[in-house]
DNA sequence: GTCAATGATCGTGTATACAAGAAGTGCTAT
DNA sequence: ATAGCACTTCTTGTATACACGATCATTGAC
């Protein structure tokens, strides 16, 4: 319980969103929240207008909050800026590649490895997110890891879609085998290149998408 | 005075740091902010919150908010990014152009070389931002559009800086005329290339923004 | 029977009160 | 004289109270 109520809330609320506990489109009642928590409004309004300002949620005055419902095409667009912000960070890993960076990508990439080849897309989701964690890391650039760090979250309940189509995983790690071996070869217009495939959603990717969202 | 009031001190105060008005490091103490803008604390906390949740200031537990000091790197990797998210906003408008768009385009464009011709750097600073809006809207990608718009907000402060270095108006705006000559030719590589020349600060650029960092 | 208007009820927006923690200041002791 | 400790004061964090606006239901009229 991080020190002040206000942001624990934030956090909590955010995850419950993030992981469809809250689904898109529904209200979010001020009391109700305050008395499943246990603490009075003042923290729970503070909390959903860092989550309106963040874009997760909005608040329509005197109306109340709701969650934001993206819509296909709109987390479309938010994947197209991932993969673009995922090939800077990789283009910048090529480059700036140390021992450190060099040694996380590697555990995490093997541990990827592990997962993909059980099967187990629930472990591979998590291993996956990891090894990406890495790459941003590893181009060095604060700022761009914060963004990188915050869309991927957003874009976590998606991602976590997709991978349950069929072969999805072994088609993704060997993406993944090939980003590394740009990254470590130095190239950073390889890895930009490959980055951007591997995350956005093209074509069939898009329907998959779109035919996964529907049913929820 | 948008509706609420939580909702337009944030604006105001938002805009206040990017203009300078409260300087990096500076503690905004809640019971000021508020008799001076004739309201209660807790607009002004919600507003604060939101900045806080934004990154715009930080807040420390039972410390107060204090504004956040980029300092030249971090301000060199925002650049960075924003480089990258324009590039990408170009290319999709190189893809995506249609009539209202190129007519916008065109329209910000020649504004931009009439403020350039006259050596009206604030005129130009003011044209440069609708130039690159315009662009943003042409990709016809909302969430980026959004995401340019904000980061294009934050660096405000800089840009202006950045455009008192001498020559850099008419440098600015041939930059301009190749960025649209690539967008007019439907060249997506072409113009992600050069917005990515021309957004981000490379060389000796960056050490003018340094420097005009240093004196203030 | 349907639509509109008015009133009741519920929930948000803002203010204020109270509690708890941090920083600064002054006093005392070495 | 300086360092350490305690006390005071100021500011933030949370709760609660009150007011205003929105929504919904009920009633009346066409």
């Amino acid at each position: 319980m991080s020190e002040n109520v206000g942001r624990w809330l934030r956090d909590e609320i955010e995850n419950s969103i993030l992981s469809n506990e809250f689904s898109p489109g529904e209200r979010l009642d001020e009391m109700v929240l305050a008395t499943r928590f246990g603490v009075s409004r003042t923290p729970v309004r503070e909390a959903l207008m860092q989550l309106d300002a963040i874009g997760l949620i909005e608040i329509r005055p005197r109306r109340g909050a709701i969650v934001i419902d993206p819509g296909p095409h709109r987390v479309y667009e938010m994947f197209e800026v991932m993969a673009e912000l995922e090939g800077l960070a990789g283009s910048l890993a090529a480059r700036r590649l140390d021992k450190a960076s060099r040694e996380a990508i590697t555990a995490t990439h093997s541990r990827c490895e592990q997962s993909a080849a059980a099967g187990d897309s629930d472990a591979y989701y998590y291993d996956n997110e990891e090894f990406h964690k890495a790459i941003y890391a590893a181009g060095r650039s604060e700022f761009l890891e914060e963004q990188c760090v915050q869309l991927h979250r957003r874009l976590r309940p998606y991602r976590r879609l997709q991978l349950r189509v069929r072969n999805r995983l072994s088609t993704s790690f060997s993406e993944h085998c090939a980003i590394v071996d740009a990254i470590f070869a130095g190239d950073g217009d390889e890895a930009r290149r490959l980055l951007r495939m591997h995350v956005g959603i093209q074509g069939e990717r898009f329907s998959d998408l779109v035919a996964s969202m529907a049913v929820r």
